[in-house]
DNA sequence: CGAGTCATCATGTCTAGACATAAAACCGCC
DNA sequence: GGCGGTTTTATGTCTAGACATGATGACTCG
């Protein structure tokens, strides 16, 4: 295969049309939408014609995509439309830029895969289940040892809540979480007797960072009593440390009987 | 907190000199930079201006950012760069924007977070231990009920694998694997008996895109005599499909003692 | 008073051109 | 040939303005 000399050809949609004139005026009446269809815009036909070229292997890691200015050329419009295309699959990691050589489709790296942990209530609902929950323990206190060995906190005070989430009736995870009230004092006012602590904090708090553990263990005989499980069963855990820009906000952790439980994670180039 | 009339304040970088002139002319040389510094672009320092006050709870979910035009003024800058950065924070998750309303700070409703899988061989290095493994099973046949419930695929042939892999000495995980021939016909060529089947493959084929499920299980007998675990110990089971364009690549199991390994993810925007 | 219509306004997309920057390529020199 | 300075060039950033789109609210008419 050629370096690429032919451009972008035969993937996605026609050329366009030469209608977008040159002179010097800015009046573009063909930008107006020609058909009912719901055209994608340029911006969108140029990444998804790279992105194509890129998947179906016909440029490979490594291969130089063509110049700004012979998109340009080729699909008959301004460089910043090319740019700014382009720009979307930098963020996305599939090429990258180098000044005066040109732009390459990146050399993937590791398998990069996603996971999306919605709060639990979420969750239930997606799977079409009926959700519910009971708060076992709510004590609001001055930190111990074990919660500063989880949460960066000096000596102030934090909120340990305990609740059991239910999926049609059923025990669907057990969720141990410690709330830093230093970071989050609005949390002492509220009872979390009728919404539980994920989806509340959810829309009070901002976080930056976050770290999860996920791990396997086996049910001891207070966990299987809880969760309506045998002993010994095999249980994912879930653990998650929040922090807002240094400060820790929540530490919880969620244990879920695996039976009815996995992760699943997508592939994202980066 | 006022409704952001007062626009963004006392975050990052001192208001912008107004040098930046307004006649007709794009002359411009206060686009040099003026100080040593490395300084941000002024696309960079409106995303971080907003991302921080978004961060620092100042604008709480829900809370509507100041109009483009209105950031116009403020940075003394056109719209087409407002509107880049806003768009840069709208991939990103932070803000949702609407015709008409305005732009919005986003209400997440889960985690994200990223997860790397490497190849256990990477992984086991990255331990600082010493990597070894065993190939158990190499069979190439045509394809049953069972892979092609796996892999997509039609009636061709398949390569089935098996093995174990060690860290310094002890067993790590168990992986099995089937890849499809009719996709990555070179497998065929391959005895995998001195690499194994996950390096060669990343190195060999594009994939566009992997679904991977984690969940839990307790070792059988037989499993737990080849990890050398007790049974009914808690395992991590990761699996793996991988396509590339509709075409099944391949369809991997990996199951290691939860004793020794936990899974971690890292929090991203979007 | 309700329904349909129209003006308004914020974002969405795009243009043609400007200057900045960094690295590859070229060239002369030793 | 190897070194260092100069030129070239592709990307980086930005502007001022154009038209498109869609939602909102006000206004008009039955």
């Amino acid at each position: 295969m050629g370096l690429g000399s032919q451009g972008i050809s035969s993937v996605g949609y026609p050329e366009r049309p030469c209608t977008r004139q040159s002179n010097g005026l800015t009046m573009k009446s063909d930008m107006k939408r020609t058909d009912g269809k719901d055209e994608p815009s340029l911006n969108d036909r140029i990444k998804n014609d790279i992105e194509a070229n890129i998947m179906s292997g016909a440029w490979p890691p490594g291969h130089r995509i063509p110049y700004e200015h012979e998109l340009t050329q080729q699909y008959n419009c301004s460089r910043m439309t090319v740019s700014k295309a382009i720009a979307g699959l930098v963020d996305r990691g599939f090429v990258e830029r180098k000044k005066r050589a040109g732009t390459f489709v990146a050399i993937p790296n590791a398998h990069r895969a996603c996971i999306n942990f919605f709060d639990v209530r979420t969750e239930v609902s997606r799977l079409g289940k009926i959700y519910d929950f009971d708060l076992i323990e709510r004590i609001e206190r001055k930190a111990t040892a074990f919660d500063r060995s989880h949460l960066d906190i000096r000596a102030g005070n934090i909120l340990q809540l305990a609740c059991l989430h239910f999926a049609s009736g059923k025990p669907y995870a057990l969720e141990n979480r410690i709330i830093n009230l230093e970071q989050v004092p609005e949390a002492c006012a509220v009872a979390f007797d009728h919404e539980p602590p994920g989806p509340w904090l959810f829309e009070h708090v901002r976080w930056s960072d976050a770290r999860h553990k996920i791990s396997a263990i086996t049910a001891d005989p207070g966990l299987a009593n809880i969760l309506q499980i045998k002993v010994g069963a095999a249980c994912i855990e879930i653990e998650r440390w929040t922090w807002r820009n240094k400060g820790s906000i929540t530490y919880v952790k969620q244990i879920h009987p695996a039976e009815h439980y996995s992760l699943s994670a997508e592939f994202v180039a980066r």
